[in-house]
DNA sequence: GATGAATGAGTATTCATTCAT
DNA sequence: TATGAATGAATACTCATTCAT
């Protein structure tokens, strides 16, 4: 029905606006009230729409999961050598989030609650399982490297993988805390480096 | 005399006690009251020794913080081909996070607090000066291998230094949602890769 | 419409609730839970109407100098000769604090509250403007009683205006402590006293 | 002894001390913290000297009421005419007071306190016996002028006396708020048209 | 469906007072 | 005698949540 696309994009749009709100004043900063009145609703109709305020973090968690999830997918073009795919992905991650630096504390914020007792579980459940996704991801195309002849076959693609997403999730990290860090260039130097110590074929001297 | 050491190591051991109330529950999760009882004191003797709860909350930080910095000062030992030492610096790091898991949060709560508009300042430049230090040390460290002629010397020392505290933190992060991960095996793989890549010396086909 | 009928009728309502409170603990004395059970309502539903503490005792202190303005301003028929014309209106107000002597203690915790540093500003300006607005009535009327020939030419009127409003004043905190003083009285003898000097007609012998 | 000297005089030297933190910040915003700090002495020594915070208040107010007392006091030289000696009391009052302004919100408090539940009977006592012995100095040198023939016969002393100490009390509440009023030039117009009224000798044209 | 008034539990913080040293 | 560490009761204020209109 309209009525429940109408409801469905309002929802969308509350979500967004809440973001906007936990990122500036984290999770216990922001208060329903604030989110009510930066949605120009009353903080009663924020109650039709999501059934608590964890309710609603967790909503903004998972829409900023799906961007980026987006963005990982996206690049999934399986075209040319498997080194430069991944090379494209991971850039793409990482340009994605400095695009988007702003909410980043949003995912601060998902961390945090997600170690606190009583609401570790439904957190720290998608931390792990988007990492171990995007892990699997890296480590899939890795191995296709491998089949390619073009990775090393010794490599333990596993670990590589972990270390990958753990390089990009830390340079944001170090980025959000100094914006003179070039996160871009810090990940294609990375790269390029880890490559001519992966790639079977000889680094250019 | 007597009075200051007193007064001092009853202050460090409250630092201790309040470390694992807010990597348990959280900053705003954990009242002044549950880490008073924790420690077995009145609320009121709490506020004698921290004059506020954020204070308190710095407190615990600081003391993480030179915990890592002792861990990451002791690997300065300048024995054997840099390559190695980075190695052995980089893993004894990993290995002492690994061991203090259980006060990661404190961390992650560091963050976020550092991310929330008002606590922003103190926290977010405490981070900033951690996480700069630490690539500082790298950077240099790559660079005197270069100097000495075991790393290439095409290789932008700042970004790989930042790349590496960012594995080493982006890995933990991992872990912490998900302690099947192995950490060290992971760091070490990866720096293997990445020195071999780095190296001048030819990698073991 | 309604609503804010009855939004600002119930806030009067707590208005008065609050003086009474007031004026038997003092400003420290009564808490706001202390109001809100006496009206009632719970703690909460008083911050919906009042932002502080302060704020609270504000819209006390304004309601009570609005009652006091308006015994002020009916006496202001200017009717008979302007001596008379004094004569009532000061008349007037000695009796109308004499006859709400109860909440008279609000009056203490005002000037309390105006000396105090950190609240001075505010309750400070208005007592001035109150007591200035009080000398200037009266000033003018002496004023008046000049021109009419009722009242020597010679006379200072605004240290007189100033000296018969503390006259008033004075009184009446004589009359706080001790209530077998009667205020009216005393307030008749002196006037006559002083008007005998003042007027221009001779004093009866 | 010389022990019960030094103790005597430590203690006024408190009570000083503690006159002008309650002048500064009222009772209750003043800690007994503030006044062992400012007297540079520790929160438990002052507890050797005062029972209570109250005792420390009511001797604050004790040592004001007597150094106003011995004002008043001085003043009572019977030389000249009774007229010319009320006077010079009550401008001497006056001009005492304006000469510690900076002490008079004691009295503010005083007031405050004595208005309060639970607090109220000793100050209040105190303040009742204060006015009262003034009125009654005042009204016993109407009388006597009255007997010396210099006061009309008619004229009640009593309340003229309440209504002089009125005046005065009155005019330094507002002084206190407005610092711009000439108490000195006001008591003085004031007591000349009283006593131009008073007076039995024809006022001069 | 939307509102916003009402609630009351929860929290940081202060401070008079005590008492062991 | 003087200290200052320790206490714990008290209080202003916030906010998630509910519900009558």
């Amino acid at each position: 029905m309209i009525r429940t696309v109408d409801r469905d994009s309002k929802r969308a749009a509350l979500v967004e606006v809440a973001a906007a709100c936990f990122a500036k004043s984290g999770y216990d900063g922001t208060s329903m009230s604030d989110v009510a009145m930066a949605a120009g609703i009353s903080k009663g109709s924020l109650y039709d729409y999501f059934a608590d305020k964890e309710d609603l973090f967790y909503a903004v968690f998972e829409w900023f999961e799906q961007q980026l999830a987006q963005v990982i997918a996206i690049q999934t073009a399986p075209e040319g050598p498997i080194i430069q795919q991944i090379e494209r992905s991971v850039e793409a991650v990482a340009s994605s989030l400095v695009q988007n630096i702003a909410l980043y504390p949003v995912y601060l914020e998902v961390w945090a609650a997600a170690a606190r007792t009583g609401t570790r579980a439904r957190f720290s459940q998608a931390m792990q399982a988007l990492y171990a996704g995007y892990r699997q991801e890296l480590a899939t195309r890795l191995r296709a490297g491998q089949e390619a002849g073009e990775i090393k076959l010794e490599a333990d693609t596993d670990s590589l993988a972990a270390a990958l997403v753990g390089a990009i999730e830390g340079l944001m990290l170090q980025y959000w805390f100094d914006q003179s860090i070039d996160v871009q260039q810090s990940v294609r130097t990375f790269l390029r480096v880890l490559f001519d110590g992966l790639s079977t074929k000889q680094a250019p001297s």
